[in-house]
DNA sequence: CTATTTCGTTAGTTGACACTTACGTAAGTC
DNA sequence: GACTTACGTAAGTGTCAACTAACGAAATAG
């Protein structure tokens, strides 16, 4: 989890992995969508890849990527964990309140 | 998002935040908590803060943070996106295999 | 009012990291 | 074999962020 959370912190991975998001892109064309060189945006791949969030898939000289959303398992958890602990909270507001419509 | 995800890629944030979920704690007794020095953590918190990520009260001297929840749900929301995407993928793959299983 | 406690804030330093330029590599093409 | 295409990698640079030490602020105790 420190790795995909560390990948995705910075915004040009975030945006790198939308764009492969259901959908092999070569390498060349991801970095066609950014402004910064084709080198920047190998080594944000390479992150990506380290980070368990891309596939790569070899044909010729070409390398192809998309999404590999189990690399997001452990990140989702801990996010879930916090999110749960909210509903319940809103669930104990309303019933909270529920109480004080009933007690009138 | 931006701020949040941020906030929570530093491992010793995700610490803090982990210490006050469920539960109210004073500052102090959250440095006391880690190795490095108090303003270290104090400054921690303020990044926590300004994300949205934990909630303040103070009384006295005192400040007491809990964790807020509700900061994540953009992040939440993002990563989701990712993980639905997987369900997707894995419940065509049975699909596939069923068909398959009744060809044979 | 002075002293203490509990914090946040500022200044300065160090390490990490995103970037560019230059180079290396592997798979075709002629 | 030499050339081209589509990449990754290495070296060097500038920026940002996490940390410590020193200081400031606000509430309370005496």
């Amino acid at each position: 989890m420190e790795e995909a959370i560390q990948a995705l912190a910075e915004p040009r991975r975030r945006d790198i992995l939308t764009l492969v998001f259901g959908r092999e892109m070569k390498a060349g064309d991801i970095a066609a969508h950014f402004s910064v060189t084709r080198p920047a945006i190998s080594q944000h791949i390479q992150v990506l890849k380290r980070a368990g969030l891309l596939h790569e898939r070899r044909q010729g000289t070409c390398r192809y990527y998309r999404a590999r959303p189990e690399g997001l398992e452990d990140l989702r958890r801990f996010i879930e964990q916090f999110w749960d602990y909210r509903l319940q909270l809103l669930k104990a507001a309303a019933e909270e309140e529920e109480r004080r419509e009933s007690a009138r």
